[in-house]
DNA sequence: TATGAATGAGTGTTCATTCAT
DNA sequence: GATGAATGAACACTCATTCAT
């Protein structure tokens, strides 16, 4: 009986996560979810308090991760950001470990959480990574805004490896050209 | 009478698109657009048939010109992306002229068609660029999702810099610096 | 098992009159009475044919205690109400043993019964009590309504000592206050 | 256009104010009061916000007289209760004028108002008047009790009086004889 | 042209009750 | 006897759209 409880509550979540990276959590409706798996839509309120619930059952983990990652990265780490080496591998085995985990958590938070606690999420994010950039790009009025693009890029392309790849070998290897990319792109804009 | 019902018309455009840049299509209702416009929501649809449609009238113009530029670029002329120096001017002054001439139309296409026919067009317009950028990248098997990244990095910085900037020099200026980017970006992955 | 069985009822019983009493009928559900019990909703069912039936168990008795009590008062012995003083003394007697008996089973018909059979029981009470009172009071247009108020006021003022005197002399000493009040008015009970 | 929407609003009015008075607002729905109006549930909120808001119309003026009949009373005009003539004069004129100009009102928020801001309105009433009359009475244990009794008595009177009573003339001489009753007692109002 | 009244389908949520195990 | 999964009807409320005036 606990098996075929847990099994239904993992479809309900199976099916709920399909439905949200599709349409987003606002486009969601409870009637969706449980025609998806096929029950009547009160029972989903035996195995989630509410729609905001179900939601965060499939995004917490992915949430804490990232607060948690943000959190070590500014605590002084990653201090030096574009010139130093170690800082792009430390960089990278952090979040990478982090995609990996969190894969479709991510997604709903960083794309799909219009009408959740996470609706402002993304900009948060590319703000606090935009902070970091600006000051190593050349004083001019522009720098503010295009550190924010590069943080902007850099969230949209992690967004991007997320959702085409699937195996960690091929993810940590699109994460290194992603890095590249910008870095070499960075330096285009960097204080000589 | 006709001058005061286009003039109508057109406040109604202003306002709905207003809301639907702050709020997105889906969480616009008519009813907010007729109280900011201070008519009957009923009289909306003496002007527009219905929700859907006001917003192509907002965005139909911009659509078409984005569509326009794509067949444009695709019909051979910016054949040669990243090595010439003439792309880059070309290709920044058709965009240009776009998006200052579409800035908000493109905006609403690009970031708040949830729940209308361009729900998919960012997805499509990276697509597109991402089939033009990938040849030039060296061959390998992640070359496409490398492509498809840059491409929305693209489109992705220029969204941002359409937010930020207003005057036609600033954006030009922005757009460079955007394009500076890119391709020294891009050249970290090219072909030797 | 039996005992179990019988223990466990009783238990149910016990817990739904709290809710009962705090709550009402209406805004206590069954899984807050099987909360409080600590066992499943559905096992209430083998118990309890329904919500309904449950709240009957707790009740009827009070109800038929109190029907039988109307019953015999108008079977002509309290015939000459205000004026014998042995009036007094064998209603009260009867109410008071009533009472004592069935205290919460009277507070739930009286007061938390909305929604249940007894939703109109109060107003019947007392208009079989205004019955009684209205041939005494001095014949005037009004004397029905006033038999009413009286009647009301009497059965208030019951409820009221039930909710607020727990023990068997207390209740007696606030009845018999209760009564001088009623047949001598607020005078009985001032300040000399 | 205007008038039929007011005849309707008002229809709304007279009907959900019937539901109110018989079922209380918990057990009223709004499919209830639409079906009764004969128009869609929908249409109800065309003309009121919520269903506490349309409850609050049916009540807020009774509310707020009876607030500024209490606000008056206490600030000391009344402070020698029972034994001054003039209290029972001025008193009854002030409640009777409320009860003639408010009667479903204050009827709906003592009696009918379970899930509203008006749910512990009677018994903070009491509790008001209670406060006014213990001091008059003998000093025993049971004084505030009997106090709380005789409070809940004389608004239930009232109670009982606006339910039976439509006329002006007809309220004012019930409300003489309840307030004699509770002066004098049942002998007040026996035959002779 | 303009109004705003009206509808009906849809939203998330609650709850008494049933039933297979 | 006991569980808790499941249902279905009900609840308050929203909103795009239609329509008589």
């Amino acid at each position: 009986m606990q098996v075929l409880k847990d099994e239904l509550r993992h479809r309900i979540l199976l099916e709920s996560e399909h439905l949200f990276l599709q349409r987003g959590y606002d486009r969601t409706s409870m009637q969706m979810i449980a025609d998806k798996v096929n029950i009547s839509k009160g029972n989903l309120y035996h195995y989630f308090k509410n729609k905001e619930e179900l939601f965060y059952e499939l995004t917490d983990s992915a949430a804490e991760g990232l607060k948690n990652l943000i959190l070590r990265s500014r605590s002084g780490r990653f201090s030096n950001i574009a010139d130093s080496r170690e800082f792009q591998l430390l960089l990278q085995e952090e979040i990478l470990s982090l995609l990996l985990a969190e894969k479709y958590g991510l997604l709903l938070i960083m794309e799909q959480g219009k009408g959740t606690r996470y609706e402002h999420l993304r900009p948060t994010m590319v703000a606090l990574i935009a902070e970091q950039i600006e000051p190593l790009l050349a004083d001019e009025e522009n720098a503010l805004l295009l550190a924010q693009i590069m943080a902007d890029n850099l969230v949209g392309g992690i967004i991007q490896i997320l959702k085409n790849r699937v195996r960690p070998r091929e993810v940590r290897v699109c994460m290194n050209r992603l890095l590249d990319y910008h870095t070499k792109g960075i330096h285009a804009l960097r204080v000589e």
